[in-house]
DNA sequence: CGAGTTGGTTGCACTCAGTGCAACGTGAGC
DNA sequence: GCTCACGTTGCACTGAGTGCAACCAACTCG
């Protein structure tokens, strides 16, 4: 009747997400998301079939799924953030940091996007990133909440803008300057 | 052989089309989209499944794919914008013109999405405008294809959260204000 | 240490989305 | 009228996603 998860379950629920992630990954980096079913990544993972729906509500949701650690790491970069500046520019600097921490799925995610089909399935699946910045910027313009939630679908146009224009031969930094480059030009105002 | 459809046969599918299309938007909007399978709606719009599937790919599509008419109307609007004053203020208006243009489809798919699991589904479904603006702001931007491609998903993302804050009850005039004060924002800058 | 519970895993059966293929019927060109 | 183009249809098939019941190892409590 434990309430809180002990360790030893805790972690075995993790490394069956990792290797189901990780095998997901690597499958459809290499034949593509059609040419993969459900069934193959369960096998390649050592799972059955029914513990990958366990984990992952879809087969996008394999691929596109932050690691629990990055959600985590995101929720504190944006507690902290520095908002002495204006929020848009605490969410440039958090945004920044945050792609940072991102050494390992970026790439391979890249990757998977160069299919032009893929492109609806990874956009519906970043909604993670952008639900949590949007909750962050609600809480800081309370009294505007039309100001906020565009705040946070123009930051997740910016990092999928920059996303997009990465060429994932270029070393994750370049991804960085690019959201850069993004966030102040939208800083700056396009009029 | 005709290279051209005739226009019996043009007729012919336009009405498939349009019968199929109020059928998916009456059904899901009284029943939501996962009550409503695709039988249900081609049996409705009476029409065999296989049909349905002729002319939309998906069940999302049968809600979100744009009238041939409208996405002619944006085409139209693209081609004939006045740039003299800048691209984002000229986008400003194809989009105000265009939800101008909008008047029947509108507030209906604006109420399917309040139910939360269906933003996955009207994101995706909105590709078609994000599309064609991105193609002619990269026209129009000829030697910075980020700045281009940054624009345009910012036009999307503004339109996205107009779309999210306006209260369907209020007309359509009020979710055209909202377009109007989201690209002004941006147009003005965050920073 | 033993009994009971919790929670991750699994197999099974089912619904439904989406696709390929072959056939039918009607409008259009010759 | 003959023929071809093309929208429509039925059929069969793959694969995604879900509900349910069972299993088993880990944890808890007495």
């Amino acid at each position: 009747m434990a309430a809180v998860p002990t360790p030893v379950r805790e972690q075995q629920r993790r490394d069956s997400w990792a290797a189901v992630q990780a095998a997901a990954l690597a499958l459809v980096s290499e034949r593509g998301f059609d040419a993969v079913t459900v069934d193959d990544v369960a096998a390649a993972a050592g799972v059955s079939r029914r513990t990958f729906f366990n984990h992952f509500p879809t087969k996008a949701a394999a691929l596109f799924d932050p690691h629990p650690d990055d959600a985590e790491a995101l929720q504190q970069l944006l507690a902290d953030a520095d908002t002495s500046a204006g929020v848009w520019s605490a969410l440039r600097r958090v945004c920044l940091d945050f792609v940072d921490a991102q050494t390992v799925a970026l790439p391979v995610r890249r990757r998977l996007v160069g299919d032009p089909e893929l492109d609806a399935y990874h956009r519906t699946a970043h909604l993670h990133v952008g639900q949590a910045v949007e909750s962050w910027t609600a809480a800081q313009l309370p009294d505007d909440p039309f100001t906020a939630q565009l705040v946070a679908e123009t930051a997740a146009a910016v990092l999928m803008t920059a996303f997009l224009a990465w060429d994932p031969a270029d070393p994750p930094q370049r991804f960085a300057e690019l959201v850069a480059r993004g966030f102040d030009l939208v800083g700056t105002g396009f009029a």
